[in-house]
RNA sequence: GCCGCGUUCGUCUAGGGGUCUAGGACGCCGCCCUUUCACGGCGGUAGCACGGGUUCGAAUCCCGUACGCGGUACCA
């Protein structure tokens, strides 16, 4: 009987949820769901006290909700492997840290951030150009490997800071299996002797991680990519404990159009929202914006592109992750963005689009605004378009769009004057799509000029714009004393 | 520099020795629909980084090169 899967999302609070960040929630959530009784732990990393960002952990909550990724596990719900945040751990790690220290595995180390920029300044400059405190190093260092007993016990009474790291061997060949790349080997040489536990007590992310991910039974670490060189380090300290390490799994970075990891200041120079907050600000669909992560480094292997969050739990699986960075791809977000619009009913996008609306100084009517979003719906691509791009259902133009009145000319005046005589002859009832579309034909054919001679001056001063949804309806709605006034004005202003 | 990981259309990817004259999607272009724009439909554009092997046969396996990315902290 194959154990229940447990896999853990664990971001650091140093700032707002990172598009990056949550795709690999994306992709422990898809795990997890995907597996009986999959478990879904959220786990805050919060060691690093000098980064720690006021608000950013409920940030990162409120970005996973709004994704549909709720956890099982985490701050709040406990499921028996709390706490959740690792500050409120930080008793948890010094006795693991001190057991690898009786074990041989690791030491106590006194030298000052001074001492230790003195160490890698030496070697520098005799032309070591990446000096680490390793297994030779470490033996011209101040630590309990190179100091007498007694004084490192002196030391260690009288209460002088100190670390605690990781000694790692000289020779030996580290080699684990990563579920998306297949077999992967470091050489030890080639690794410091991390530290594990800080002068203030914490531990670093390697200890931690470690711990807690054995403690609360992780089965699966499914990370990013800029964790793979470290991840011996972890399989060193899995072995050293004495336990099974969990199966790893390291994600293909997500990448800038320009090359890169996509940092906050690429992504903000080349257009893309870096943060999940601003996705949720924009409005852009929840769906859209999973459905797009998902493919970005990963698809189920068959031709299809949509897929809701429920169906692509059934279909994730970790051997098709891909192995290379994805670049993003901001216009196909898009695309999702308008197809999951186009999907939904307008009794659901109503309350949005009033919201919306309310925001821009409009007091939609519901029954009315009902009809408006059909016409509007197949050409918007964020729901914010039908409030930006659809005003003119809601109030008069207050100007008319510059490109646009190009198309105004000479005689459209005189059209549009004649239009009006048509229209008043029209009863409110009457005022309909095709009883507006055949007036319009008899004023043309008067005159003997093309559709879009009186078509284009007619959008024009209805709508202030070049371009919109289909006019005649649009007009119906807007009704007859509205579409005559917004018309005169136009003949008044534009002459 | 060193270590690690990667490399199929502009982008996301399918492909795991013959069925590949390499498939889909986004984008772009054209046509149709629509006497606007868009939606939709149809079609087109464009790719196996390079060089060696292995094999009857390689996008698929091996080696090398190039390029890209990541790591190289008492940050995660």
């Amino acid at each position: 009987m194959k154990e229940t899967v447990r896999v853990r999302f664990a971001p650091s609070p140093t700032g707002l949820l990172h598009i990056g960040g949550l795709r690999t929630a994306l992709y422990n959530y898809l795990f997890a769901k995907g597996h009986p009784a999959g478990v879904f732990v959220l786990r805050i990393e919060d060691t690093d006290q000098s980064r720690y960002v006021e608000g950013a952990e409920q940030d990162i909550i409120d970005s996973l909700i709004w994704a549909g990724m709720d956890f099982d596990e985490g701050p709040g719900r406990d499921g028996g492997f709390g706490p959740y945040r690792q500050s409120e751990r930080k008793d948890m790690y010094k006795q693991y840290a001190e057991r690898l220290v009786e074990s041989g595995h690791a030491y106590y180390a006194f030298d000052t951030p001074e001492e230790l920029n003195q160490m890698r300044e030496r070697l520098q400059e005799s032309g070591n150009p990446s000096p680490k405190y390793d297994s030779i190093t470490r033996m011209s260092m101040k630590n309990s490997l190179t100091l007498p007993q007694e004084e490192v016990d002196q030391k260690l009474q009288n209460g002088e800071e100190y670390v605690i790291r990781l000694k790692v061997p000289r020779r030996e060949t580290i080699r684990f299996e990563d579920e998306i790349r297949g077999f992967v080997s470091f050489e030890s040489k080639g690794l410091d002797d991390q530290v594990l536990l800080k002068s203030d007590g914490m531990p670093t992310y390697h200890l931690a991680n470690v711990v807690d991910d054995h403690l609360m039974e992780i089965t699966h670490v499914i990370r990013g990519e800029e964790w793979l060189s470290s991840a011996p380090k972890h399989i060193l300290l899995y072995e050293y404990l004495g336990w099974e390490p969990p199966k790893m799994a390291h994600l293909p970075l997500i990448m800038s159009p320009s090359g890169g990891k996509l940092s906050k200041r690429k992504a903000e120079s080349e257009g893309i929202p870096i943060n999940t907050r601003d996705y949720i600000e924009q409005k852009f669909e929840p769906e859209a914006l999973v459905n797009f992560l998902a493919y970005l480094g990963w698809s189920p292997g068959d031709d299809s592109e949509i897929h809701s969050l429920q169906e692509l739990t059934e279909l994730f699986s970790l051997d098709r992750v891909s192995k290379g960075g994805a670049i993003f791809n901001y216009k196909k977000l898009i695309w999702y963005n308008e197809h999951y619009l186009r999907e939904k009913p307008a009794e659901e996008l109503y309350p949005r689009i009033r919201a919306i609306a309310e925001e821009h100084g409009l007091k939609p009517d519901k029954a009315y605004t009902l009809e408006v979003i059909p016409l509007m719906k197949e050409r918007v691509s964020k729901i914010e378009d039908f409030i930006t791009q659809g005003r003119f259902f809601f109030e008069d133009p207050e100007a008319y769009d510059e490109q646009a009145l190009k198309k105004w000319k000479e005689d459209s005046a005189g059209l549009l004057q004649d239009y009006v005589g048509k229209l008043e002859g029209i009863d409110d009832k009457d005022f309909k799509a095709d009883t507006l579309k055949s007036s319009l034909k008899e004023v043309i054919d008067a005159h003997g000029v093309g559709f879009g001679k009186l078509m284009m001056p007619l959008r024009i001063a209805v709508t202030g714009m070049g371009f919109g949804p289909d006019l005649f309806p649009a007009l119906e709605l807007i009704g007859k004393e509205a579409t005559l006034r917004r018309i005169r004005t136009a003949i008044e202003r534009l002459g």
